[in-house]
DNA sequence: CGGTAATGATTGACGCGTCAACAAGTCGCC
DNA sequence: GGCGACTTGTTGACGCGTCAATCATTACCG
């Protein structure tokens, strides 16, 4: 308790600090640049495609589907443009409430994610999972939940 | 040794991943909105004016610059002609290789960034060293270190 | 030397993300 | 019914990052 009132972070946690936030930005990286590579999905896609390969008839209203993958509308409205673009997915016109529209799985789409989502987990597995011990998985699980919790305190108080 | 052939990941590790990266996520998401409204600054321009800040004569040829903040050269030069257009820094002509430039930090981009630093630190510490114990600290160096193992023997092998 | 390779740096195109503004529809309530 | 408030969804502008192409200069080497 002789550091309670410490400010700044010392070199030591700093240097943790770096390391942590490039060496998680890299994996980020080498994930998306793998998801690219193999079936030419951004990490975008993918968490769309999975949402709408889950939802009841392949299709979700906007604001649903944004809500359930925790994005913006606004960003979730340029990325289902882009989407459309490519065939992946198709808009639709919602018959319960005319302001709102309905975003639909396309065949194409629903086979792109397939075809992503085997080498997309294997690389989840080999870049993630294998490198850290049980032990560490633990810790990574109390970490994260530390870290979330820091962030709600933050953006809270 | 029962489980060494397995190729996915079960739910449960799953579930740390996702955990694990969109709380990454979350926190360089709150870090740089912090930067961006009390100093103007995106992340870029800071690593960019830390770098130059230290460097001897507060310039760098842009290739130094960009090897030592781990970027590639065009993704800097794209960033050097934002942070010009306000003033953060200059270029200049290098004299001992006409191909060559310099990217000189102004006065106003010092400035900037003795601004920023300070409150940047601090929301480090609130946002990453605080809400985790000691050993949670040392644990993350473990982790970070295993994962960055694995990223280089998966991008090597 | 002279020509080819390598290096330094920039640019343009394009995908992605945020923010603010906006159009259009629905809801609540008198 | 009608009017204001909220909701749904989209768009435009702009910063950021990657990739491929380009240009100028320097280095290498036969």
């Amino acid at each position: 308790m002789t550091e309670r009132r410490k400010a700044f972070p010392t070199s030591e946690e700093l240097r943790i600090w770096r390391d942590f936030i490039e060496t998680t930005e890299a994996l980020r990286a080498e994930l998306a640049s793998r998801l690219q590579a193999e079936s030419s999905l951004s990490p975008g896609d993918y968490v769309v495609l999975l949402a709408l390969s889950e939802a009841e008839g392949r299709r979700l209203r906007p604001s649903e589907l944004a809500a359930r993958i925790g994005w913006e509308r606004s960003r979730l409205s340029h990325q289902v443009r882009r989407m459309e673009r490519r065939g992946l997915v198709r808009r639709e016109e919602c018959a319960v409430d005319s302001r709102g529209a309905e975003v639909v799985l396309t065949d194409e789409g629903a086979a792109a994610f397939a075809n992503a989502s085997r080498p997309h987990l294997r690389a989840i597995r080999e870049l993630f999972v294998h490198p850290l011990s049980e032990d560490d998985l633990a810790a990574t699980e109390r970490i994260t939940s530390a870290l979330r919790n820091g962030l709600m305190a933050g953006r809270g108080a």
